[in-house]
DNA sequence: TATTGTTATACTCTATAACTATA
DNA sequence: TATAGTTATAGAGTATAACAATA
């Protein structure tokens, strides 16, 4: 916990691009490794919650839809949604014109895994922010992530 | 690029710390595949890439501190830092009192690498900041990124 | 021909378990 | 006994290549 700091935080020139991408690099090995240590143990695995919760943001999807969405091969997809399927999770069902096509869909367990999610989930990082940051700079971090959200969608 | 807006982003009670966690996750492993696949082709991996950072900016040490400093098992960190021998990137000499104990260091070449990754690396990430932020939202994402940084150094 | 999806194969990252050498 | 490191093995995530079915 710091002390309120008011200022703007950084002039923002080429040179602090470049390091803030280098320091971004880093973070997301970090952030992978904790956020998956955390989250270990719920019976779904990182990719596999990403994906019951674009499914559940917005609805049915094909596997090219789902791989487009989240950057990943057809085939990496299509081993993602096998182990959710098998666990249950996902359903597919037949394109209703396009033979080659299966929708994909949550089922009414894979509804209830992502509220259990929700509940359980991201613990450690959830009281990082809590505890160790200020109002303002917790109001910073939420931000950023919505902004760097937005990068790694559009492109 | 949007109108800047100077109001306070959220308020961050215990639902928007939920949900920003549940963000950071997803963002997390979007992160790690848009920065893995911009710096593919380097001739070093991302886990690579961090030790060979980490010893550069805080000198020679051993298995044991890398992994603890990565938050990685040993037998981990010694993958990658066998990898990095064989490519020639860090070399080990035995430590002067402890002969169990071998301390790694970059090479010349590690640090020819190191140099080389700053300017060609990242730079989808460095466009986005730079092309898609405005400098409020820019300034957010920096320091973001430091407070991110302690959280996953601390703890 | 192009698209959707699958199967086969391989590499990286990480983990656990069992081991050796040294302290 | 405890610590540093290695070897063996396994699973998740991802990729490329080759293929079948369908459009």
């Amino acid at each position: 916990m710091r002390p309120q700091e008011q200022q703007p935080a950084v002039s923002a020139d080429q040179t602090d691009l470049g390091e803030a991408a280098s320091k971004l690099r880093a973070l997301s090995g970090q952030l992978t490794r904790r956020l998956r240590a955390a989250s270990e143990g719920d019976g779904v695995t990182m990719s596999q919650a990403a994906v019951l919760s674009r499914l559940n943001r917005q609805g049915p999807a094909t596997t090219v839809e789902l791989a487009r969405a989240e950057r990943v091969r057809p085939q990496s997809m299509g081993a993602t949604l096998s182990a959710l399927e098998e666990a249950g999770l996902v359903q597919r069902s037949p394109h209703p014109s396009d033979r080659r096509q299966m929708i994909m869909s949550l089922t009414e367990q894979g509804h209830r895994k992502i509220a259990e999610g929700r509940r359980i989930k991201e613990s450690w990082i959830v009281q990082a922010l809590r505890d160790q940051l200020d109002d303002r700079e917790r109001a910073v971090v939420i931000e950023a992530i919505e902004l760097l959200g937005r990068l790694t969608e559009d492109n």
